[in-house]
DNA sequence: TCCAGAAATAAGAATTATTACCAGAAATTA
DNA sequence: TAATTTCTGGTAATAATTCTTATTTCTGGA
């Protein structure tokens, strides 16, 4: 795999921030720099540079596919009334991998785990309506 | 919410099994019960029984959206090789919620935890194809 | 240096999964 | 029973992703 300069675009686009931008958003970020790349290339990349081991794809989270740079494992808190998804730096626990494997036979090498709930400021807007209503 | 014949047939097709049928095989099963059925109609009823809490939407595994029926919290296997998806039941680990909500200032009431791997199947074909090429 | 093949790209068409819309049917209410 | 609400089937529209093809860029050898 060559290092092109679409390529490289894409990599660090998704390494910026601690980020978890769709395709799309890389697409948007990237074209400022190289404006005229195509949405395909950015697909086609972040799915090779997923292959190579440089990116992360995130399990599942809203409707479209998403893609981070930072590869230590690591838990993910997720607000189910805005949609933000933000990373937690907590040291995670592997023990569980162990034990599933002794209860299925499966050889488990990674762990998606999605803390659901509300942040901060949903939190604050929810409770606020609730007491609203009564 | 009316418990409508078609709403039954959903829950019902989705509930059978451990399984984690998308919107269109949910479709192919509720059909040969009620043929003239729609697509839509199972989407809609789909999303519906998620909201009224009969049903869990899977954290995207795959492309398509995913639906559940055993509502009790668990881990899921992943297989990278064949895309099979498969419950596991071992009673959750819940202490990291609290840490994380002390952490972050979310407030977490859901986890969704997918350990990703081999299944066993295809823990045995990638074994067997490395011992063929060494 | 020049060339042939390999790899990567841009542009846009095609595909897939999901949602929106609407007219009519079924159930519920008055 | 008439009016109202809820739900359905069919289909059109949209969103996300993948495919196709012609063109460009790169690489290694003559």
């Amino acid at each position: 795999m060559r290092m092109t300069p679409q390529r490289a675009a894409v990599l660090q686009a998704v390494r910026a921030r601690r980020w978890h931008p769709s395709a799309h958003e890389v697409y948007d970020v990237v074209r400022r720099q190289i404006p005229k790349i195509s949405l395909a290339t950015v697909y086609r990349n972040l799915e090779e540079l997923v292959g190579a081991g440089k990116l992360k794809r995130l399990q599942g989270v809203g409707r479209e596919r998403r893609y981070e740079g930072w590869l230590k494992p690591h838990y993910h808190v997720c607000c189910v009334e805005c949609g933000l998804v933000e990373d937690v730096d907590l040291e995670m626990d592997h023990s569980v991998e162990k034990r599933i494997e002794g209860l299925t036979g499966y050889e488990i090498f990674d762990q998606s785990v999605e803390l659901i709930g509300l942040c901060p400021h949903c939190r604050k807007t929810v409770e606020e309506s609730h007491a609203r209503k009564s």
